[in-house]
DNA sequence: TTTTAATGTTACCATCGTAAACATGGAAGC
DNA sequence: GCTTCCATGTTTACGATGGTAACATTAAAA
């Protein structure tokens, strides 16, 4: 039963595609442990290949981390576009939908969330996709706002402006409650996400309604 | 000229207040740099000091950092009374005033926010400290807001719940400005805060009023 | 004056990112 | 079909950094 042709006992020489197999070792580390916390080596064991040859797909460990952050965005707009569909389908607020999956996504992932808004390796500068697709992200919002302030749902007001505060109150949400910072002195309860997400939802919509309510 | 007690040229053997002079050339570096970056021997060479002394003084680099960031949270809650006395002075808003102050620190003290509210060394559970004084700083907010649906200038709701709102609003902006995620893609300028401070308080206070306006 | 405990120093170690030089083997050209 | 070459891995080594352990020094207590 042994064919002629001999195949290395396992891991040929060459992976076939360790680039994406690092990607997608650092992205289940990441989630797993809900912190951007792996290191090289591991991730080259995970792939069962010396730690070096990372480096003949990445130029550092930043940069690997750069393309999950670039994935994590493009899941986000992804996810974004979705809910405005969504809003539009049952006639609820399309910004209020995107708050939301904003807020959700960051607890149902807090690793790849820390890794897209980290400071440490965030100089977008050196990452211009990366940089494009976080303001494409944000584009969308804008564009959202902009079309409710057109169909009169939202008051009129600079819609970037808007938009800035939408999301800082969502990602503020998101940075509090991943980070525990100030979340726990609340009440009895561990936090009911979906609870607060309604209040907080509600108290945006405030800062957006055209007037008396 | 000789004095008989020979003095070490410089540097005695005891430092004196090393454990001081070690959190103020981290505050310094950190402060310059505007992120947390630095490390230990650094420090201690700064200091005059060989870098395992600092061990006598931190258990570890992270609660020499968990100090830091606590002092911050000590001066926040400060300027957060501040700011509640000079509204109840002034008749301005207390809620917009603290958090105006909140970005604003945030924006000045960029290093020092960033150790305050870093994923890395935020283990809460193992500073209860630094925790108590967050929380501390924290129910100040709220404590301003009861007092503000006493008088009926808010709408009656959760203080807590407001206060997570009002929180996540400026806690939010702050780390987008900060970390630079999306403001870029906004008006020409770049970034009039305190233009975008009165736009985001609007918006804020909005959340809090009591009906129409 | 002696003892002692606090505070520094000297040697090390382990981890981790990264670079340089070498190895291998599949595909591209002859 | 053979040779060449380049992409992809491997080996080896280095430097930075946090941290530990054992020893040294001196101010202050006894």
């Amino acid at each position: 039963m042994s064919k002629p042709r001999k195949r290395k006992p396992r891991g040929a020489y060459r992976h076939g595609d360790l680039r994406n197999a690092l990607l997608a070792e650092a992205l289940r580390l990441i989630q797993e442990r809900g912190q951007v916390d792996f290191n090289l080596r591991e991730l080259a064991k995970l792939a069962g290949v010396t730690h070096t040859a990372a480096y003949r797909h990445f130029r550092s460990k930043r940069e690997l981390l750069a393309e999950i952050a670039l994935a994590g965005y493009q899941r986000l707009l992804f996810l974004f576009q979705e809910a405005a569909f969504r809003a539009k389908e049952s006639g609820t607020d399309p910004v209020l939908e995107q708050g939301k999956v904003y807020v959700r996504f960051a607890v149902e992932n807090p690793g790849r969330f820390r890794a897209m808004v980290d400071p440490g390796l965030h100089p977008f500068i050196d990452f211009p996709d990366l940089y494009a697709t976080a303001k494409a992200t944000f584009a969308s919002l804008v564009a959202t706002i902009k079309e409710g302030i057109a169909a009169g749902r939202y008051r009129m007001a600079s819609a970037t402006r808007l938009a800035l505060s939408a999301w800082a109150s969502v990602h503020g949400l998101s940075h509090l409650i991943l980070e525990q910072l100030v979340v726990d002195s609340m009440d009895p309860t561990p936090l009911d996400l979906e609870a607060t997400l309604d209040f907080v939802g509600d108290f945006v919509a405030r800062g957006f309604a055209r007037e008396a309510r």
